[in-house]
DNA sequence: GCGTAGATCGTCT
DNA sequence: GACGATCTACGCT
């Protein structure tokens, strides 16, 4: 009943098409068994301008090459010596821009999930896949999926429902102190308070902030490059 | 609940 | 030879 996303859905700017593919399910196919998620969590990563990007300041290596491709496909790498993340290739094959899918909730398959995760007892919220290594492992994703299409084959995209604007959290991505000024680029996204968020998000209004750690606290200045444009 | 250390190896300098 | 777009266990409050 559902068919994949046309490509132009995966050929506009990341951080577009973050926001887009929160409520979205992916699915997976391994071993003739069906496992599904919906995604909750993304991070944009811009390509050339940003230096959190694997594609900072135009590089091109055998291991990123699958971010040079046009938009709807997958870029699978591996992290820390024992972790894999997943990436959604975003535009066209000339910006190197993807999306990181940072968290999902699982819809079916569980039990296969929790048996990839290496998991005895009943898991609790987020520990399937909250985080991009647990939702690598969870739905069995290494390199050997590099390159896949989005739209074929053993790993899917389908629609969702759309996730209102008011239901969605915006803060700065985890994990990229280095990155200098892109480090407080607004491009996390998450489904706010949704229990498989590999993060607290922040409160539902301004006038209710508290302290607290999560999307929405860090004090950096909010700027990014706008579509289309660069910075040096 | 929070903070920290250690695991572990492909990749690029 | 250094360093991660991370996760887990463990110690302390």
């Amino acid at each position: 009943v559902s068919r994949p996303p046309p490509l132009r859905f995966y050929r506009r700017p990341a951080e577009v098409v973050a926001r887009a593919l929160l409520g979205c399910r992916l699915v997976r196919v391994v071993d003739g068994r069906r496992l599904e998620v919906r995604i909750v969590e993304t991070e944009a990563y811009l390509g050339q301008p940003d230096r959190a990007s694997h594609a900072w300041a135009g590089r091109r290596t055998p291991r990123n090459e699958s971010l040079y491709r046009p938009g709807g496909c997958a870029y699978v790498y591996f992290v820390y010596g024992m972790h894999h993340c997943l990436n959604v290739v975003t535009g066209d094959e000339t910006v190197g821009s993807a999306v990181l899918i940072r968290a999902a909730e699982p819809l079916a398959g569980l039990e296969d999930m929790a048996s990839h995760r290496g998991l005895t007892r009943p898991p609790r919220p987020g520990e399937l896949a909250g985080g991009p290594g647990r939702l690598c492992q969870a739905l069995a994703i290494d390199r050997r999926l590099d390159g896949v299409s989005f739209s074929t084959g053993a790993l899917r995209i389908l629609p969702g429902a759309r996730i209102p604007a008011h239901r969605i959290a915006i803060g700065p991505r985890i994990g990229i102190d280095y990155a200098g000024e892109a480090a407080g680029w607004p491009l996390r996204f998450a489904i706010r308070g949704h229990p498989d968020v590999s993060r607290p998000a922040p409160p539902a209004t301004p006038a209710a902030r508290r302290p607290r750690r999560g999307v929405g606290t860090d004090p950096r200045p909010a700027v990014c490059p706008r579509p289309g444009t660069r910075r040096p």
